[in-house]
DNA sequence: TTGAAAGCGCTAACAA
DNA sequence: TTGTTAGCGCTTTCAA
């Protein structure tokens, strides 16, 4: 295709522009701009310049683009805590807005260690990256990022910061709470117990007050009492079974902080012969599908939606990449998925 | 601390060699070497450069840095699949190597779309990483990466390539069944059998070999219609308890071949009154702690040992990078996590 | 319509 | 012991 009908030869390392110019028998610039699509050139030579770089497979480099002044079109991703359960479906929420916009990921696990984070920063901001997105658990909040003095763009999803200022996305658990609540009202529940996590935790304060809210509505209490605190697994469901039906025998409904209190709660409820839904109905939290479908009856749950979470804190990000104001805590809205703990059948949103 | 009893004065944007070169009143090389250890420098000169450096917070673009010749210290880690609950502790075992190495990771979710991940290749060349793993699960053989003619490290973590030449580890899955398999003959469980996932896949079929290799070298034979190939829920494993009890009673032990399934199994039999371990022992295979010490009671279990396995993959990308040779399968042992569904005690390795 | 040249921030060979 | 200079691969004026 290359002219004088001799096929230019691939050099040995990556290809570069040099080795197009020549090929093609053309000027650097010139193949900069045929290639960037910038600059006024004839349709032929762009045309030809093209050709020619498809067959030596260039690939301009994105570093050497970076260093003459372009963005860089990468940012940084510090996952404060160990990638957990939940930082999955965020993460790829956030791949999938970064993917549509071509701008590539570094992937930091800070691992709870704030040593190691801060060489992440480090390393981060020697990559000039255009902006940080952090990630991790928020039962504790955390310290915002020290950016040793340099200007950066940093967006929190879920994960808390202890400044309320900093620009950062959670699910709105209290929003959550309340479709939970107004799911069992709406079924005639009116005995309704709260089983939930560590009472310290944000989350279960938010939760239990949605819960509340969503109740005080239909005119119904939440007493205290009837909000049980402790650990977030399958075996304080069991135990929290126990006490509820030794204390309030009359209970026809369960709202679980997470679905594997929930799950202890079906599977001690079934063993108790209290059946599910018919005696009591339950609902969950988290929507994690793996233990939420598996549960008989499977168990209708309240989504966190933290796919679009993280995409929408990766949209957040490039906003304020490109010199956007984005401030404080902004909440995404839960969903509630229905299965089959609560008899109910029609699915529920909330935005 | 500068000359002159002036502070130096940050620029705005980030800090250059050449700032710190004016501030210290030096040249550009002599900075550099000064940072670099390089080169032969008075120790004042060195340390005055360095404190200068320091106060200046300079940080060395790693952008410069790799253009001038400087080996890139980035690879890249696709995950050909969705991040899934597998791809974690891998994930998490290579950062801990390439975290000790300085090294960053461009991290890409192909999410099982061909053209995603031939884009995010692209992207991957383009930003010249000294090389590439590539996770995923293994479920179906994966095509070798397409690196359009460049030449690069790539290693396979968990994924298994169609060509065994490719440099890939995964876990000795053989190995597991037997761990597995000897556990339940020493604490003389004679009638096994086997519960596990699709018959079409790798992993089943050697874990299934694992389990017969182990019995037979107790004098036990494993028949073909004691290995039950279903799906990995457990759902599946509920369902396999109502066919085992109805078809073999004499049964005292039931090896699973995930967590899934044993969860289901153990619950099925709870259900049926039928007592673990005491009756009928239960032994499950992945180790994931949020179901396997949740199950009543908790499973002993095979561990892959995903976390290893990263780390031990970053380390063999890191000696292709250094040129070194690396070819074929390798196959990391897996563990045997012992808890109460065996009713025995001792924890056992295999390596 | 094309090309020459400067510059991005750094390293490294070579001079002084 | 330090400084000058020439790249690294690209973009982007500015000249031709």
């Amino acid at each position: 295709m290359a002219m004088l009908g001799r096929r230019p030869v691939r050099p040995s390392g990556p290809v570069t522009i040099h080795d197009v110019a020549k090929a093609a028998q053309v000027s650097l610039s010139t193949v900069s701009k045929a290639l960037n699509g910038t600059g006024q050139l004839r349709e032929e030579t762009r045309d030809m310049v093209r050709r020619v770089a498809e067959e030596l497979r260039f690939r301009p480099s994105e570093i050497a683009r970076s260093l003459s002044g372009r963005q860089r079109r990468t940012i940084g991703l510090i996952s404060s805590d160990h990638h957990g359960r939940f930082s999955l479906p965020v993460l790829e929420g956030i791949q999938d807005t970064l993917d549509a916009e071509s701008i590539s990921v570094f992937l930091c696990n800070a691992a709870g260690d704030p040593e190691r984070e801060r060489q992440h920063i480090h390393s981060l901001l020697a990559n000039r990256v255009d902006g940080i997105i952090v990630t991790g658990t928020r039962a504790t909040p955390r310290h915002p990022l020290n950016l040793e003095g340099e200007h950066l763009p940093v967006f929190y999803a879920f994960s808390r910061v202890v400044d309320p200022d900093y620009p950062c996305l959670l699910p709105d658990d209290r929003g959550g709470g309340q479709l939970a609540g107004e799911h069992l009202c709406r079924l005639g529940r009116s005995h309704v117990v709260h089983v939930t996590g560590p009472a310290h935790v944000e989350a279960v304060q938010h939760r239990r007050q949605g819960l509340e809210h969503a109740l005080a509505e239909h005119g119904l209490a939440l007493p205290p009492e009837r909000v049980l605190t402790g650990s977030w697994s399958e075996a304080w469901g069991h135990e929290a079974v126990d006490r509820i039906l030794a204390a309030w025998p009359s209970t026809d409904a369960i709202f679980c902080g997470n679905d594997q209190i929930a799950r202890g709660v079906v599977d001690a409820l079934r063993a108790r012969g209290v059946r599910v839904p018919a005696d009591i109905a339950v609902v969950g939290f988290d929507n994690w599908e793996i233990i939420a479908a598996a549960t008989r009856p499977p168990l209708t749950t309240v989504d966190m939606n933290l796919h679009e979470l993280g995409r929408q804190a990766g949209l957040q990000l490039l906003t304020m990449i490109d010199g956007g104001e984005v401030r404080g805590v902004q909440r995404l809205p839960c969903s509630l998925v229905v299965r089959e703990s609560c008899g109910g059948q029609m699915s529920q949103n909330r935005g």
